[in-house]
DNA sequence: ATGAAAGCGCTAACAG
DNA sequence: CTGTTAGCGCTTTCAT
């Protein structure tokens, strides 16, 4: 930047201003500023600029493992609104670990991060509020913190539940099954517990067609035969696409036909589900939408808003797997 | 800092000094730091860190779109191993848009990032040499680029398709399709190339079985509808596995069973390749790796080492797409 | 409209 | 083994 105002004989300040379009500047000076920059191929230092501010214009957001597409949606909807405020998206994926959760935050931190969003099952609550509480602001996507701790985004994950069990319903399913995911993620509980509640309301309720499993296709995969072989159903409910994934294949092996024996309702609507066979019908939940709202509200909060929760609606996106006509 | 060294009673210098386990320093000193620093719940500063020693021990990686689990792969490789070798992994997503290419590798830059890594397949070459022109070191996966500007890591392309042409002539498949994908991937022009080139030596080769689409698995699903309507085909080569899911589906919907009619063959082996129905047959690629060298290169590069090329040779994954009994 | 001085929080280089 | 003095490249405040 010396250079730069050597080269325009200026001020490195009035390099600054103009740099800055801050403060006024005679026309003159800025073009001779701006051909100084041209010239020499100049870039300012964010880093020196984020000593003086204490700001870098810098988000973090960290996620469990990106590959489930589920994040990656997430973390497209975040990007993109990240840019569009004229803010920078660093991801940082920890790969399943608690540990480096932890470790991406503090060091997200150093960087000099203006604020963070975490999806993380992992981080118990207090770790996590110490670790959030060093930001300017902070954003929870899929958990509950207390409105002190951070703002969060929730999808109801009853409301997915009743959509996924209303339409088996209504295509006369009786006996539904649940392939649940660990509990180690809080909306695998929520979402449990409703399909719970309500096949009892309706009577239907057989503890023998709950199963839970890991979120792999291999697990669900085993899952599932697993399930067969225990007990008659003629419904499947999934905790996420990537299980309905490896039940569909389970069930392709066991030769029971789906939809006509049993019907397969995933979770989520990642982009490959419309092309299972047969395509999978699933709760789609508004993957982008979680990351504009998560980077809005997060910016909202750098400029000092209050701490908000926003609880996003999933809808029911109707496929093969449960309607019929494979 | 000066509060902790203050509390401690000693200079700045001896806390940054116990800091960084550099120099000598006396236990009870160190103890005493130590403690201070607890008390006052510090935390080191990387940015002015950074503006000091200009070095960040951060690395960037730039990818083009992280719902192809193929990216999100290559990323997990490199988050390992910069985990392991004591640098930061900023991830930066760049929806497939080459003026936000550019965007990010200039505020990776700006943020301080020692290197960075990138698999971009728009930023057109002398942009992109001078981007990474700023950086200490860099790495480019996927395409090449003369060692002067970087180092890079790429497949071999060829190789891949002569193994997925070998197995399906083995199978006594005379007329293979391919499903390429754009031109503006460049391991896409030189693997139809090759395919072609191989055919041809086979006395097999027909132009009317070569059709190109966008990497999406509508496009494929459109283009493999079209491939059908125009010529009979025994066997399908995809660009790719999400291509490859596109085709499978065209394939079922046309009714034309799969592998007893065309046996298709993907490329990748993306997690969901074997969940597929049939399973996919696919050219797997070394994801993992491809992520882990390029960080071990970058590394080695930022410590002074000379660009190198590493060309990393894929295997073939058979899966009922291809061997038959559904 | 522009410049000079001070300081952001840290490390480097030298003393002691 | 420890303290002192500079200075990283920028912005901020206050003059002019």
């Amino acid at each position: 930047m010396a250079d730069v105002a050597r080269l325009a004989g200026v001020s490195k300040q009035t390099v600054s201003r103009v740099l800055n379009g801050t403060g006024r500047t005679s026309e003159r000076t800025r073009r001779r500023v701006e051909q100084a920059i041209r010239e020499l191929n100049y870039r300012r230092s964010g880093v020196a600029r984020s000593l003086a501010t204490n700001s870098s214009l810098t988000l973090g957001l960290v996620v469990p493992a990106l590959d489930n597409p589920y994040y990656a949606d997430i973390a497209q909807g975040a990007e993109l609104a990240a840019w569009e405020a004229g803010y920078n998206l660093f991801l940082c994926n920890v790969f399943q670990d608690a540990g480096r959760e932890g470790a991406a935050l503090r060091s997200l931190e150093e960087r000099g991060a203006d604020g963070v969003i975490v999806d993380t099952p992992r981080l118990p609550d207090g770790a996590l509020a110490e670790l959030l509480g060093r930001y300017k602001a902070a954003v929870v996507i899929g958990r509950e913190v207390p409105l002190e701790v951070a703002s969060s985004i929730v999808v109801d994950d009853a409301a997915g539940v009743q959509l996924a069990l209303g339409a088996l319903h209504d295509a006369e399913r009786r006996r539904v099954a649940l392939l649940a995911g660990p509990d180690l993620y809080a909306s695998s509980t929520v979402r449990r517990e409703a399909f719970v509640r309500s096949e009892r309301e309706r009577g239907l309720f057989d503890p023998a067609r709950v199963v839970i499993a890991d979120t792999s296709p291999e697990a669900s995969f085993a899952a599932t035969l697993e399930l067969l072989s225990r007990t008659p159903f003629d419904a499947l409910v999934c905790f996420n696409d990537i299980m309905a994934a490896g039940a569909l294949r389970a069930l392709q092996v066991a030769g029971v036909r789906v939809p006509e024996e049993v019907a397969v309702v995933g979770h989520d609507d990642i982009p490959m589900a419309a092309w299972l066979s047969p395509p999978l019908a699933t709760v789609r939940v508004p993957k982008r939408e979680i990351g504009q709202r998560a980077v809005a509200t997060l910016i909202a909060g750098l400029s000092g808003a209050a701490n908000t929760r926003v609880v996003l609606t999933p809808e029911l996106t109707v496929r093969e797997s449960l309607s019929g006509m494979g």
